[in-house]
DNA sequence: ATGAAAGCGCTAACAA
DNA sequence: TTGTTAGCGCTTTCAT
């Protein structure tokens, strides 16, 4: 053979058979799933195979059925600290289970997202789509194939785990209210998220209801820069409270405003969706309508798991959606009674920090 | 519905070969990395296996020869910032290579990592070991199975990417110095942490150089919460600076000297290290040693790559060094002109936050 | 409860 | 170039 002792293969279901004395699949049954098979051979077999170091290996256990005990989940951006608690959430649930998560990074693209999905469906028993940008046809092809629960979404046909964003936003357009803003700003994020289209829809329907002004601004990159653009369009008018579609663009938009020499929460006041990492220690600290990140990762988890052990074709259940809870911090403060203040931009030094 | 035909199963090498007339093997080749066939057979039957929705196996292809075309970083804990960036690079790199990144998470638990290494290891064609709390030998032999490439940790004979730590640690206490600081802490990470100890060791070795007095305290988990814990330790002394061992540790610790009525940066300077997301807009913003995060993961994964060409056995390439930089933001200043402080604590009121 | 045999979908020699 | 023939390591009928 070619490489001497480098390629020590390791140790296959054979070598354990003819270490133990008995066939092939008799081994295989003393490592299979159900019932846990516990006769003395059973035992024994599991003694010596661990003695000369055998591993089953997942890809020629995959092969025959499609049991991977992989699961995956793409999220839009790893980079986005939004999933970063959906992860951890997920990952628990899955590794409890005996499964292990994948997560794929979609880098923000439907491209990406698409590659993504492409390499890994084939792999995994299951799959989380969190915060897709892909269409509804595409989701749905993905869907067929293996059971697939989508996040921060909802499709009929498709399992969906969702905060629940419309009475998130009426809390927060309430809150504002009580503070005595009567005219609202939402900061519009990416044009292709449909949690993007819920939020705003919530945001015009509380807004009336409440009779207040709203207005929109966007769309914005949901990113602390995104929030930095925004900043320029909110100081152009006069704004004293805003709803930005998530922490990011809050947060961002919080300090171009301040670069601009207009101060939170005195001036106007900020309100983010999702209170990720951050959202506590930035300045001011960010009122936000918190979004359950840890429970959606573990609900989607879980349900995929369902999915698996009932073969479950999927559409039964409608979306579930998770309740979102405000967090008020530093960012909102009544509204001011001066009416119209021109000095705004020139009270105070605009801070100026190097990009 | 029940599904009379949902497992129609996806088309195989077979299905494609019938229908082009061909052979399994000409199919085979037809989709086979190397010389990308380019015979007028091979044009066609992609064609036709396109028509029919044909997609290759990745778990078969894999089986006879261990081509999965899969990476995996395993990363100490995915809810950690600090690794956001790196697995952005890592994921980049990964995928304009054909590849694709599997992500991780230890849960930042010795247990679960060595299980997650053992769940991945047998699936994918090399290795990221990133922050690992395993110990040289567990990652020797994960090294001897697969191409690993261990991140922020030297290792004599698996190759390795880290930040230079010591010309970091040099830049932040030479910093300090500068601004009239005589004594300095070391807030120290988790014991088991190799980076750690590298910090604390160019940190005493900066200090006495400099002539500076240095103490150590900790370890403490290199969290927010670990930072708040080790502020009731920083202000029972008198410090005026302070290097902590990242910027989890460093934000946390600022929050907790502002809870217990100190204040950063007029009483103490704090610098962190990593200059992770957010440690920009937190208050006041930070001053930390930056690492390369994004070049760490893309150049682990370019190793990765370049061993699996190479089949190089893993040993050849010494430890990589990727330069730091020193970010000045607004959390270090002048040490104060006044000598000793008694009323530190009771001067202004101590901030009263429920934790 | 155990053994024998037939694949899972693909790749990799070897011939032709 | 293309077809033929064995497997990769495991699961799964089907007998025993």
């Amino acid at each position: 053979m070619d490489a001497p002792e480098d390629a020590r293969p390791n140790p296959t279901i054979y070598d354990v058979a003819k270490a133990a004395g008995v066939a092939p699949s008799t081994v295989s049954r003393a490592f299979s799933r159900p019932g846990r098979v516990n006769s003395e051979t059973a035992e024994r077999i599991r003694r010596i195979a661990n003695e000369i170091g055998y591993r089953t290996n997942p890809l020629a256990r995959g092969l025959p059925n499609g049991r991977t005990a992989l699961l995956a989940v793409i999220v839009a951006d790893v980079t986005n600290p939004f999933f970063f608690e959906i992860i951890r959430g997920a990952e628990k649930t899955a590794s409890e289970a005996g499964y292990t998560l994948l997560v794929v990074d979609a880098q923000e693209s439907v491209d990406a997202e698409r590659e993504a999905l492409e390499r890994t469906l084939p792999l995994v028993e299951g799959l989380i789509l969190a915060t897709s940008r892909m269409s509804d046809s595409s989701i749905r092809v993905a869907a067929k194939q293996r059971p697939t629960v989508v996040m921060n979404r909802v499709m009929t046909d498709v399992p969906s785990v969702l905060t629940d964003n419309a009475r998130g936003m009426r809390s927060a357009v309430e809150h504002l209210a009580g503070l005595g803003h009567t005219s609202l700003t939402y900061v519009a994020g990416p044009e292709a998220s449909w949690a993007d289209g819920m939020r705003w829809r919530a945001f015009r329907e509380a807004t009336s209801e409440l009779e207040l002004k709203a207005r929109r601004i966007g769309p914005y990159p949901p990113t602390l820069a995104g929030g930095l653009s925004a900043a320029q369009a909110l100081a152009k008018h006069s704004t004293t409270a805003v709803v930005a579609y998530n922490d990011l663009l809050a947060i961002g938009a919080i300090r171009g405003l301040k670069r601009l020499g207009r101060s939170v929460p005195a001036d106007v006041s900020v309100i983010g969706f999702d209170n990720i990492f951050g959202s506590d220690f930035c300045t001011p600290p960010l009122t936000t309508v918190a979004a359950p990140l840890r429970h959606l990762g573990a609900f989607a988890v879980q349900n995929l798991l369902a999915q698996l052990r009932s073969s479950t074709p999927a559409g039964s259940s409608g979306p579930t959606l998770l309740p979102a809870k405000l967090v008020e911090r530093g960012s909102t403060a009544p509204r001011r009674a001066t009416k119209k203040r021109r000095a705004t931009a020139t009270d105070g030094n605009p801070v100026r920090q190097p990009a």
